[in-house]
DNA sequence: ATTTGCGTTAACAATTTGATAATACACGGA
DNA sequence: TCCGTGTATTATCAAATTGTTAACGCAAAT
């Protein structure tokens, strides 16, 4: 998932869709709309947004079918769902959840109410993701699942060891490791290379970031700062 | 997390507590009560439940308060924490939010909209895949029903072995999978071969699509990518 | 019985990575 | 300033890893 999250919106009263396209750029979202069921289906498909809120009542496919379709297909599994409805019927919100839907807003829409509710629910993803190892530090991102360092949208390439020597270092900013524990981590124990070893390492990742964040602190070691 | 999923309930009515946990026992969970905060508190702490149900105004601490306090810990960070409040106040439900909440319910409870919402949030917790039959990245489709890929509209015919490895690595695009998580998935835990067998097979499939979408990370593994 | 295609492996080529040595540089203290 | 200590840089080589091709055994289909 990009660092701009992605929201789609699906609803066929145009001011509803202005009020909260208006809303949530306002807060640094990218929104894409779409003005009935099949088009934010397409949409969905092109865009793969990380948000997609669903008016239930459209022309065409409604909301429930429409998040019927997606969520079948694994490419939307992470994907947030989310209903929104002029209906305030027990019986359509149930059936809303049941069919995957992440949460339910119901009209009329109050726009700082959705804000919230919008930023708790990437608040929730953002705790899975973090169960998969990413770290973000300013312009800089570092996935260790998709084993990729990204700074300022450019992918840098970095060797295996290369990278697992800036996650570590990246893993707790401001701390110094000793090289010892830069051996330890990187290295492992059962392996023994020179001193010098580290410091070309710690040059490549200098020359490949080309971003002045990693410190050297003489006689000591090194330490990640941004 | 266990596979009976464990809920705490704080509400300082017992009436309130009771309707919630005869309806939520009544789905399969586990359920613990807590008469007000501090006892909420306690109870998470030793009881470690997946879900928090928090009434905002108990005596004591109230449960934006007890969520501040849970929400310090690491150990709740993959709690999902839900309000309760007779409140339907605006202002309300954003603080709660911004605290760290995960969805937010009014009085009085319906407990259908309860049971619902409470398994819609534990359905986006668990990351437990629901395979679907088809998936669809840009211009490739993979059919797991019909064992078939279609690129831009073209059939392309692979092999067992050749097709859950795509399956597998386009799962999760860009994901890194390990040569030995590969082996575990498409080969299994019991037959054994050899390394280059992964190889041969990404270069049947490279070869088959005609299309870079596989990258290797030397030393580590391979992934997908449009 | 023969053909066909799959999964596997062996053998070798190609590529990338990691470690080291040699040398240059920076800085503080005598 | 000159020296000693520690780090930066570069080039080089060995080792690890992957790519590629061909061949073999096997099972299903013809």
């Amino acid at each position: 998932m990009s660092i701009v999250k992605k929201i789609l919106i699906a609803d066929d009263e145009p001011d509803i869709l202005e009020i909260i396209q208006f809303n949530l750029q306002a807060e640094g979202y990218e929104v894409i709309t779409a003005k009935n069921g099949d088009e934010a289906i397409d949409a969905a498909k092109k865009n793969q947004p990380d948000l997609i809120i669903l008016d239930i009542m459209m022309p065409g496919k409604n909301g429930i079918e429409v998040c019927n379709i997606l969520r079948m297909q694994p490419a939307f599994n992470d994907t947030l769902i989310v209903f929104l409805s002029a209906l305030s019927d027990e019986q359509t919100e149930i059936r809303g959840l049941e069919t995957g839907a992440d949460d339910y807003l119901t009209k009329p829409i109050r726009p700082k109410i959705l804000v919230s509710k919008v930023s708790a629910l990437f608040r929730r993803l953002n705790k899975d993701k973090d169960e998969t190892e990413i770290v973000q530090l300013g312009d800089l991102v570092i996935d260790r699942e998709k084993y990729m360092v990204k700074y300022k949208g450019n992918d840098i390439i970095l060797a295996r060891k290369e990278f697992e020597l800036l996650a570590l270092l990246a893993s707790k900013p401001g701390k110094v490791f000793l090289r010892n524990e830069i051996l330890n981590q990187v290295w492992g124990t059962e392996v023994i290379v020179g001193d010098r070893t580290i410091d070309v390492h710690i040059r490549k990742i200098r020359q490949k970031l080309n971003l002045d964040c990693i410190t050297t602190v003489k006689g000591v070691g090194y330490k990640f700062e941004l």
